[in-house]
DNA sequence: TTTAATACAAAACACATTGTTCGATTATAT
DNA sequence: ATATAATCGAACAATGTGTTTTGTATTAAA
């Protein structure tokens, strides 16, 4: 890949993160990322079919580093779901400012989606941990669901608090006694 | 009122509920909406003043008749946490084909925003309820989210079981032993 | 270093959408 | 029947989108 292009892809990511923080996603528009990285408009449009082709390959982006990790720095110790759930929040922290601008914005859906899709094959690997009597998928979009709006929230607070401890928590509120 | 606005509204939202059902919000047009509801452009924007307004009053419309209800049909039996959540599926099942439509477009996110607001109030009275030991928001947090989700699976079932059992399966997952 | 390829900038373009305005027409309430 | 008010339909400027073109500058490879 040219340096160019690199350079100029990363102006854009930059730049529309950047902007994330501040405006609503539907408001922002391929002007105002154009004007802050400092691009010509046919560039942008060399690089990105549409705005929303942008944000959905910045998830990509996230998701699959995120997802697809084999040598990664962070040490899980043991085995459980709580290790691997802290995991990757860990990992959702190293985008953190990508993350909490797309999870603030009115558009979070996109994220969301890969999220949920992503959260939904690893909390299949452990429902048997929960012995509730309900149905499974039932029981399954309620992990995933409860476990995404605990990002959310932690996204919300500017993911103050440790990984480790959102886990926690999680654990928690969800774990039949 | 006038007849008129009263029969102009109605299309209105009728042809926004409608295009709902097939279309992302965000990709429906005001003319898409005048098409529909078969009126003249003015006419729109003299009922409402963009898009968004229209969403949210619409919004508004569907959680001021479920959230302040004095007199209405549905019995609750006893004064726990279950038949108030049986209660208010019992009132979304009402707006059914409006909130599916809602909640499978992209853009629920108004619609949730407003949801999680009245359930936070509700939640916030049966805090005591639940004695885990994890911060009041994060409980909070926790509980709201999971039952928006609930709801959003709901409706992508057409909300096709009874709201009791929804409320059953919900106090089941979530209810410390 | 030279060369061929290509990424870029800048400007102009057609097009769609928005939200407003205005005069003519129609329905409503009384 | 009449005054009132809602609607229609057309035109309008303003803004945003995505494409195209032409000239320039940067890069990778010879």
């Amino acid at each position: 890949m040219d340096r160019r292009q690199r350079k100029t892809r990363e102006a854009i990511f930059k730049a529309f993160s950047e902007l994330l923080e501040s405006n609503k996603y539907e408001h922002i528009t391929v002007q105002d990322i154009i004007d802050k990285a400092n691009i010509g408009r046919s560039t942008f449009y060399a690089h990105f079919e549409t705005k929303d082709m942008l944000l959905k390959e910045m998830c990509d982006d996230i998701f699959e580093h995120i997802f697809d990790d084999e040598l990664c720095e962070y040490n899980e110790d043991g085995t459980g779901l709580q290790p691997k759930l802290a995991h990757i929040l860990w990992h959702l922290n190293e985008f953190k400012s990508n993350v909490c601008g797309i999870l603030a914005s009115q558009s979070r859906e996109l994220f969301l989606g890969y999220l949920q899709q992503n959260l939904t094959v690893l909390f299949r690997m452990y429902l048997n941990d929960f012995k509730t009597k309900v149905p499974e998928d039932f029981l399954l979009i309620y992990l995933v669901g409860s476990f995404s709006q605990t990002i959310i929230w932690w996204a919300e607070n500017k993911m103050n608090l440790a990984p480790e401890t959102i886990a926690e928590y999680y654990m928690k509120v969800v774990e039949t006694h």
